[in-house]
DNA sequence: AGTAATTTTTAGTCTTGTCTAAAAATATTT
DNA sequence: AAATATTTTTAGACAAGACTAAAAATTACT
């Protein structure tokens, strides 16, 4: 069986190292969960015991295949209540992060399952962040990020990297939603920020903002 | 913050003492939460010291109307999911429970709410159990157990009082479910038996089986 | 290479929730 | 009313998970 902060810990492996796959040190999974160092180091002892991760002394911490298994069916579960709870529960994009990571960890396979069927099996969170399928495997993005796009040229906006509530109110705000087309007028070398035009209208954003919008084209 | 462990005892208290009113014994919650005397006596210490629960040493437990509140909640969430596993995603009323009892402690009253709206607010869950409202309440039960029903007479079978998984699994197997129309043809002194007729056969129910059968007529 | 700074681990403590065994209180019999 | 049985509480221990402070290992710098 694997607890709760177990799965967390195996979540913050995963997204620290591509998938799980290459080391992680004990201090950015400390950051990452907001714990400390010790703490870190107790509970990758057990995952390694547990035969979830790989680990040797003072050399980080990876994810054996059962590990990113584990990893990758939590993050399914989180994906899929988010998507949940916005298509069904009518939820804004920038209020469901704190439920889903209560609900990513109820325990029920069946309940993935059908959850994926009655949600018609989504590919993407609301944030666009892709879902994981039963094996845990998904498509990589093909999105690019908007400071890589060629001026004159658009896009559709599919993935926000940070999907932190501040920023995602930042995009409701200035009525920038998944799925709106995106073109890039001007980039301004002094900072770094696009000037850019929706189908409603024209706006400049700052590098920090540019640097979470991808786009697909 | 009311803890998932509190949760539980909660419900106990409420489910075996009439809604929390009456003094329960520290054996009672022992037994219905299969834990142990001494465990039990350490939680509703705590219970009331966070003013959730009435506690006088020898004396039995009730809850205070904050702890009233408290556990009608999380009864309120527990019947909401049963009707969204069952309703929304085609779980049998027999496999519910156990995915229920995990999702009844997901915390966020704006998701209870979201969830209530969703499901078209819902009076009872799907083993005929009434959902409480907002505040805690909830319209008594107007059904009968069948046992109380003239030979002759017909009702609408509306709440099983035995959920449990084996008893659910016994109606499924003889094609008895809520909302199914039940004429009581004869009663067998000897052994408390009852012949009973459903639109689609006649067949004969034990004691056992009778007295958790309720019917509205 | 040798010292300093940083990172990681260890040692020991704390909280929550649970348990067993023993003591205390209450309830039931005789 | 006393003796016995049952229930409840207390005392002490344990596991999980987290923390602080100190020690050890690694990395960075002169
Ligand atoms: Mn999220
Ligand atoms: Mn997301
Ligand atoms: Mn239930
Ligand atoms: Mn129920």
């Amino acid at each position: 069986m694997v607890t709760l902060s177990e799965e967390n810990y195996l979540k913050a492996i995963y997204h620290l190292g591509k998938q799980g796959k290459e080391a992680v040190s004990t201090n950015a999974i400390a950051e990452h969960i907001e714990s400390k160092a010790s703490s870190v180091t107790d509970m990758i002892k057990k995952l390694a015991t547990k035969n979830l991760a790989n680990y040797i002394k003072y050399q980080g911490v990876s994810l054996t295949e059962e590990g990113r298994l584990a990893a990758a069916l939590v993050i399914r579960k989180h994906r899929l209540w988010e998507v949940f709870l916005v298509n069904k529960l009518n939820f804004s994009w920038d209020e469901v992060h704190d439920i889903a990571e209560q609900l990513e960890h109820v325990k029920s396979l069946q309940l993935v399952n059908k959850l994926d069927a009655f949600l018609e099996y989504p590919t993407h969170d609301p944030h666009g962040d892709p879902i994981p399928d039963k094996d845990g495997n998904y498509s990589p993005i093909k999105s690019i990020n908007i400071l890589e796009i060629d001026t004159g040229k658009e896009g559709t906006l599919s993935f926000v990297k940070d999907s932190s509530d501040v920023f995602l109110r930042y995009l409701n705000k200035n009525n920038l939603a998944l799925g709106d087309t995106i073109k890039v007028l001007d980039f301004e070398p002094f900072d770094n920020s696009l000037t850019i035009e929706t189908t409603t209208k024209k706006m400049i954003i700052s590098k920090e903002v540019a640097q979470n919008l991808y786009l697909s084209v």
